[in-house]
DNA sequence: CATGAATGAGTATTCATTCAT
DNA sequence: CATGAATGAATACTCATTCAT
């Protein structure tokens, strides 16, 4: 049932150094971002992703020894990108719920926003790779800005953080399953009707549609 | 070179038992149902599914004329086999946010229960499939449920009814990807806490962990 | 590169009695003409001639051990039917280009005109079959008719009488290619402009287009 | 169910010759002129014409997109080839009947003689293809030296030059299906016959066989 | 560094054939 | 006799990966 993807065996040269062309490895990446964020990781192939680049299939391994690979390095460099993003985002502001308003809003901004991370973090569960778990704990480690943002929210007793966690999170990932930009709503809208959900959408004036 | 076609080789093993008669269909279904949940469509191979179902590649065509047409049908059965557990579950109750309360309940009940459906309602975008439109609007249709369970709730003004939805909706499938079976939560509890959450979560007595 | 199509064991089974269904036996002759006529033998499945028989495509193999077999059938009746046209044609003839023109004519009335054979005559050099010795001895023996209507006729020394048939029966047997019905021209045009050619188109009155 | 995908095998035989650039397509294209002639299309594999042209089957597709593309190819160039070694053979001639005859004469020897074209012109109707319309046109136009030759024949007036043609070209082309070389009969040999009954067989001294 | 060509296991699907009922 | 279900080899095509130049 697995599929082990058995691939990248030498995984000897790389060079470190920036000779020449870290431009091409950006490239790469870059194409890669938004292939994979359009196309998901086995709906984009590597001649794809090489003809974006301005360049040929197998020069591609001369800069990632896999596939696999470069889903990581994207991977990485999305989340890096969304943890900035978001800790800007809550910078200055202390009061608890506040920093859990901004830090949705700038999820869903970039989520929603850039083609560079878009859909990354969904479902790791889904690509059949060996290193699901790398992936899985890159994304576990930028998640845990929401955990301790959650942490410092004042809870009902019953309400098990770990799930309101989660379910956020859910909200907010699953915007790219259905937000069409150019809509009704602004990428920032989506992000405050979240926030807004999230703090109980009863409180204050009600209306009954 | 030669393509001899020698057929009929051995004909041993074959455990007399599973070989009725729609059961193989329903066998299919189950079979397809758990590993598009866990692979993902395009994931998910015909020789995977016919061996899981305890059968030849082959095989599966007589039963379904295609992998997509098979899609459709575990799909199509899976939701409405959710619009059922729901439709029971806000069957005698009146009060609008009970009657969410105890739909979002039973729609995770369904989903993390049992393999025939879970995770099938997950993102069709990526599906490149030329059918998407017809899963789209299976789905469409299962969610008018919580379209109108949410239009009968006294919300605030500024809170968009149509985001909210689908933020529910995000919360509740999302969990597909995180929840373990057998661990701290019951697949209630997981209800339970989504449901919490979109009462707003603030609501009565607090604590700041 | 050859391809044995190395089936059709065992060949036990035959009822020469009609206990119940010669019926059966020809309509699946009747189908399986029809088909290959307008599809090939490559481009027509044992599921199309079973149903278009109203019978599922196991029974086939009460009444015939192969499609192969199936095959060799229907080319024989077809040539059959051939040369009862053909023979007809020219029974009461005795000038021997009238002969040959009637022939012709009655060769491509049946070909183009009954389903039943067209095109079974082609290539059946095509057919990747074990058989196909047996299909051009079945052939062969029908063009007999041909190569003795031939052997009446005066001829020019330097003509050679086995290309002369084999071109009269290219000219009749291409018409399958070419030759749409409702056109301009009927079947027996046809036929009769073949003759004509044959027969040395320049001879009587000329006219350059 | 596990798919290892286990690649980087052996690579020891390769015979250093063979392995040039350009060389290659021109292999596979005389492959399959080959093949598509012996076998038909529907009966020549990817995998056999790989296997003639010293390939893996995967190969191919780096020089052609589909097996139709490379069917359109080989067909375009049969028919490239067939039209300059006609139009070479007519070239200094001017008297309508020597241009015809010379037409057959150099149609018959590019068929039988190179395996390049042979048969391609066959039947396309069988071909079940979305691109045989391409195929027709392509073969149209090559047989459009035909009318245009037998337009400027002086012939009767009831005979149809339209079917004149296409019963040249009936005969002309069967032979693909009965010719065999190094029989008693040269490829001009053929043409030459074929010639011969165009013209009327009958005029000249006669013999009865 | 990049290219172009090749590799070969993988994919969905088809289909002649078998056979227990 | 007929059916329904299964078989399994075959088919065209894809694609990550390799590697000599």
């Amino acid at each position: 049932m697995t599929k082990p993807l058995a691939r990248a065996k030498a995984r000897t040269k790389k060079p470190k150094s920036l000779r020449k062309g870290p431009d091409r490895r950006r490239q790469i990446i870059a194409a890669a971002s938004e292939l994979f964020a359009r196309n998901g990781f086995e709906g984009t192939s590597i001649r794809d992703i090489a003809a974006a680049s301005g360049v040929l299939s197998g020069s591609l391994y001369y800069h990632f020894p896999s596939k696999e690979d470069l889903l990581f390095t994207v991977h990485q460099e999305s989340l890096t990108a969304m943890r900035q993003e978001v800790e800007t985002a809550i910078a200055g502001i202390s009061e608890p719920w506040k920093r859990l308003d901004e830090a949705i809003v700038a999820h869903c901004r970039i989520l929603l926003g850039g083609s560079v991370t878009r859909a990354i973090l969904t479902p790791p569960r889904y690509y059949n790779l060996k290193g699901v778990r790398k992936l899985v704990r890159q994304r576990d480690e930028y998640e845990q800005i929401f955990a301790s943002l959650i942490d410092d929210l004042p809870l009902r007793a019953d309400c098990d953080r770990h799930v309101f966690r989660l379910s956020i999170l859910g909200a907010m990932n699953w915007t790219v399953f259905w937000y069409a930009a150019g809509g009704r709503l602004s990428v920032d809208d989506v992000g405050r009707q979240i926030a807004l959900m999230v703090r109980g959408a009863t409180s204050g004036a009600t209306t009954k549609r």
